[in-house]
DNA sequence: TCTGGGGTCCTAGGACCC
DNA sequence: TCTGGGGTCCTAGGACCC
């Protein structure tokens, strides 16, 4: 059996925790940018805010109904999310951490027979005093089957944030009730897919036979189909595996056509990137960067440019990473357009020790890169001053808007919460 | 005026090989 | 004039997730 662990509006809710004047009023997180509503609290979804939907389209009427708004606070929300996944791991070891509000338990592991109520429920009281984070438990003998218990646990308050799937009775009395784009793994185009050929709920797709579904539609289906049925087929990775690539993007605050902000941008993205390379103890030897106008604008000229450098050696200096993306912006960059968006990908990587070395190595990956870069990172963790690179800049023009941050309340000592 | 950012996996098709 | 068949590897793009 698994449980899915998944925090209720976990965004909305860790505001809420430093607080407390605002427990029974809706709390709406925003996008970077404050672009678009990204987490909600009940009593905001009950006022009909969308998931996802731009900001400027509500922004008037929320506030008008007393609504409260907060930029994102990711400092916050990760911290919070330790303290979760702490607890988690308390109650059981077998824990996969899906997302930053969502983790999958193993309960196959315990060695004896417990009461799957009275655990969900223990776990759930838990997180919420100490932590102080409410959370729906959905428990199923698949994955999948705990995704779609954790969804009706959320739903329907009537069972009190628990849902088990515990029998074929109960399991397809819900498969019938979920419709097929609240199953995990099917999108929006599938949902068209599936709806054209009669497929309307959770239980006629898992009544599809696996096989023909895997020929006619892709294997990932076919999957989902078979943990409908009740058959484990998607493994986990308990190990954090290694990433594969890393992004740093961003949309800017305006428009933009100078090159020379533009670089500002990408070399700041780039050390970024180089940064959280270092962090995974990994190399690159693929580094992207891209440009991009508004895509929702139809008024301006569309243009979206990028390249992609490979080098004769991984690296993980800042130097280099920077000198290469800045190469790919002057090679893709064209004047006359408005640009809204940069960002830099790494990716082919390697680990940073015990590499093949290449017949073209020279020194430049050598022990004083190593030692620059430790300084650095080093520097910058303890935040006594932030280091940069070159042509960083320093008025960064093309910053984000984040009008409305609540305070880093657990992880800085100046913005700790008051009590008078 | 104002529409996020960061990932993963799979597949089709091209390049190339024998 | 006739122009196979089978395989691997890589990449771009699609679809999905939170």
């Amino acid at each position: 059996m698994f449980a899915l662990v998944d925090c209720n509006s976990f965004y909305a809710s860790c505001e809420k925790i430093f607080r407390p004047d605002l427990r029974n009023k809706p709390i709406v997180v925003l996008s970077n940018n404050d672009g678009c509503v990204i987490a909600r609290s009940s009593e905001a979804k009950l006022m009909g805010i969308g998931m996802g939907q731009p900001w400027y389209q509500v922004k008037d009427k929320y506030l008008n109904s007393n609504g409260i708004v907060f930029s994102s606070n990711y400092e916050l929300y990760a911290d919070i999310s330790n303290r979760v996944m702490n607890v988690l791991t308390e109650f059981c070891p077998e824990i996969d951490i899906y997302s930053i509000d969502e983790a999958f338990l193993d309960l196959s592991s315990f060695k004896t027979n417990i009461d799957l109520i009275n655990f969900a429920h223990d776990c759930r009281d838990k997180i919420k005093k100490w932590v102080g984070i409410p959370v729906s438990i959905g428990i199923a003998p698949t994955r999948t089957l705990s995704k779609l218990a954790n969804k009706v646990a959320k739903d329907d308050p009537r069972y009190g944030g628990v849902v088990i799937l515990a029998n074929k009775d109960i399991t397809r009395h819900f498969l019938k009730s979920t419709s097929i784009d609240k199953i995990w793994g099917v999108g929006r185009r599938l949902t068209i897919r599936l709806k054209e050929i009669g497929i309307s709920n959770a239980y006629d797709l898992s009544q599809l036979d696996p096989r023909l579904v895997g020929s006619n539609f892709n294997v990932i289906l076919e999957r989902t189909v078979r943990e409908l049925r009740g058959q484990p087929c998607i493994t986990t990775n308990n190990f954090m595996e290694p990433k594969k690539q890393i992004m740093v993007s961003r949309s800017f605050g305006r428009s933009i056509t100078s090159k020379k902000i533009l670089s500002e941008a990408i070399s700041f993205h780039a050390s970024r990137a180089a940064e959280k390379l270092r962090h995974e103890s990994q190399k690159c030897r693929i580094i992207t960067a891209f440009i991009r106008s508004n895509r929702f604008n139809n008024n301006i000229k569309q243009i979206y440019a990028s390249r992609h450098i490979e080098l004769a050696y991984p690296t993980d200096d800042s130097r280099i990473i920077i000198k290469n993306a800045n190469q790919i912006l002057n090679s893709v960059f064209m004047d006359g357009y408005q640009y809204s968006k940069a960002g830099v990908l790494l990716s082919d990587f390697t680990k940073s020790y015990g590499y093949q070395m290449s017949l073209f190595d020279k020194n430049i990956d050598s022990k004083s890169s190593r030692e620059l870069m430790r300084t650095v990172d080093h520097i910058n963790m303890m935040e006594i001053a932030r280091i940069g690179f070159g042509n960083q800049g320093f008025i960064n023009t093309w910053r984000m808007k984040r009008q409305i941050k609540s305070k880093r309340y657990t992880t800085k000592v100046e913005e700790l919460p008051e009590v008078s």
